[in-house]
Order: structure tokens, then C-alpha cells, then sequence
DNA sequence: CTGTGAGTTGAAGTGCACTTCAACTTAAGG
DNA sequence: CCTTAAGTTGAAGTGCACTTCAACTCACAG
């Protein structure tokens, strides 16, 4: 009755490969039930968990951002699907705010594409509010900005550079 | 006359660490002239190229591809506010598709939301073409989805799985 | 009972984009 | 001339998200 599924049975369902689904597991992602044997069963719930990983890591979150949002959802009982909708929504200021600064980015590049400055100068680097935060999904490898940086002078400027350069 | 900048001066000027610029060289992305002493000077042109390529993270790029793209430039002479243009709008249309994807990302899981699939099921994985390739700028980390995994059967579906679960 | 495909482990490797380090040299002001 | 901040190098390290590997065990159809 709890139909449980093997690790190759989860991969297939979720698209994630085995590997990743143990190296979920050793983070406290997911959890599985063990045969007699020693091999992994999952409940099916596990499923939606998986699924909210994947999604999430769309959304820019990083695993271990991951693991405390799983870690919020009720111990005792199967999450409900307000539990779900709680944690999704979570998410949803962040995806917005990714949305806005990839649009800002887009129409920086276009009003700088048209303009004489070249593109790329004050434009879209020179403001410092723009700095992508909490971009990439994985490795923190977009612009950090240490935030400590402070804000060098005049990084850029429009002025087209007399020589034309 | 030509106005060379130092190493923490390009640094200063770009927001990027010096040894960022150093790797930048490595990877042929940026080049410099050497003093006698065979410290790094940069011609001004070099800021743009720096420039160039933190917008081109931004979008989600990654070195080498934005190698690629400086190399196009042409070698002879300056490049000129058509060639960055140029370069710039190329990345146009992959800006255009990760603003794309994510906003289908936020609708869906809107939708998700309110209904009792409880998110993420069929709404948001289980759509094939909705993969948000190339996605994070460094790692290729984001479901990757090897184009040969054969599409699992039925990934997830929104059946409520009767238990509640 | 046996063969085979699927599963197990810990340790090490991968790829990207950097950063850090030690040991040393250069550039520039006083 | 001397000091000192800034620069140089190659090698190694970091963080994330995994993957690969060898050596072994398990589950199950025939």
C-alpha cells in the first residue's frame, strides 16, 4: 500500500539522476526508507520533493537555501498542498526580482545598442543597484558584489571617450 | 598619450578584482601591454572589453562563449560602437528566452498555487520545452537535461495522488 | 539456484569562475 | 637611495552541484 519506489523507479519519474538524488540525500534534501537489503525505497511524497528542488533551482535558490525551506514543512504529517503553495510562494519575490533585472538588462543593452555611448557603459554597469543579486543557481558566480566594494568612483562613463576608443 | 591604466586602476575603474583580470587574460578575453618591468598596462579600449563581458554574465554567458564573441572583434583596428553593438544584440534573443522561461516559471507556479495539484506537477516540470537551457552563467548547473534523456514517460502528473500525499 | 540488472559505499574527479598564497620584483614619492 | 604600495608568477584552494569509479551486494525472473 505505500507503494514505495526504488532510486532507479524516482529517477526516471523525476528526471534526476540517481547520483544526485543520493547526493540529495546526504544533504538532508530528501529522505528514503531502506529494504532489508539496504537498498532505498522511497515514499512517493518524496516525489514532490524532488520536484520542488528542481523548480526551485529555476527560481536561483541554492540547495542549502533549499534544504531550510524543506526543513519549515511540517515533521508529523504528509505536507499538505497549502504547505507546497506556502513554500512556492516563498520563492515567487525572488523570481519577480530576477525577472525585473534581466528586463532592466534587456533594455539597457537596447537603449545602449542605439545610443553613441556603445552600450554597456553607465548604462547597465554604472548602477549600482543593478547587480543581479543571488543570480546564478548554482556556484555564486554572478557579480557577487561583495557588497563591502565600495562602489568604485566612476566605474564607467558615457562620454565617448574622445579617441573614439 | 595613449593613457595606459595598471592593473588596480582597470581594476578600480571596472568593479573587477585583479586577479579576475589576470584569469580574463589567461582565458585570451583581455590583453595588456607590459612595462619594462613587466607589469601589466591596459589601453582604455580594455574597459569596454571588461564591461563587455560582465553584461555578458549578466545574461548568462559563459567565458568561453563570450571569448568567442570578443574574438570576432576585428584585430586591426579599434573596435567601433557598430562592432559592440553588434556583439551586444547578439546576446539579445538568449535575454529575451531566460526572461521568457522564468516568466513562464512564476505563471505557472501562480497557478500552481491556487490550484489542488499542489504546484510544480505537471505545471511546471513536466513541460519538455521548458528546460531554461544554458541558464546560470557559470556552471552548467541547471538541469542540464542531456537532450538524450529520453523524456521520463510520465514525469510527474497532477493527479492529486489519492492518499493526499 | 543462478544470472543479471539494479543497487550500495566512500573516495576522488569535474567544470566553472575565481581567490589565495608565498616568494619575489617594480614603480614612484620623499 | 630607501621605503612602500602595488605588481608579478605558478600552484593550490574554494564553492557548488554533481558524476564517476571500483568493489561489492541485492532483488528477482527464469
Amino acid at each position: 500500500m505505500p507503494d514505495l519506489l526504488t532510486i532507479g523507479e524516482l529517477s526516471a519519474r523525476s528526471g534526476v539522476a540517481p547520483s544526485a538524488l543520493r547526493y540529495y540525500e546526504r544533504l538532508g534534501l530528501i529522505r528514503a526508507d531502506r529494504t532489508g537489503g539496504n537498498q532505498r525505497r522511497y515514499a512517493r511524497a518524496e516525489l514532490r520533493r524532488v520536484a520542488f528542488i528542481r523548480i526551485s533551482q529555476q527560481v536561483g535558490v541554492s540547495l542549502d537555501e533549499i534544504r531550510a525551506a524543506l526543513d519549515s514543512l511540517p515533521e508529523a504529517r504528509t505536507p499538505s498542498p497549502q504547505d507546497w503553495a506556502r513554500l512556492s510562494a516563498s520563492w515567487r519575490s525572488r523570481l519577480d526580482e530576477r525577472i525585473r533585472l534581466l528586463a532592466k538588462l534587456r533594455d539597457d543593452l537596447d537603449g545602449c545598442i542605439g545610443c553613441g555611448c556603445l552600450s554597456l557603459q553607465r548604462c547597465a554597469l554604472n548602477n549600482p543597484e543593478d547587480t543581479l543579486a543571488g543570480e546564478g543557481p548554482g556556484a555564486r558566480l554572478v557579480l557577487p558584489q561583495p557588497a563591502d566594494a565600495p562602489t568604485p568612483a566612476g566605474p564607467f562613463n558615457c562620454r565617448p571617450t574622445p579617441a573614439g576608443v
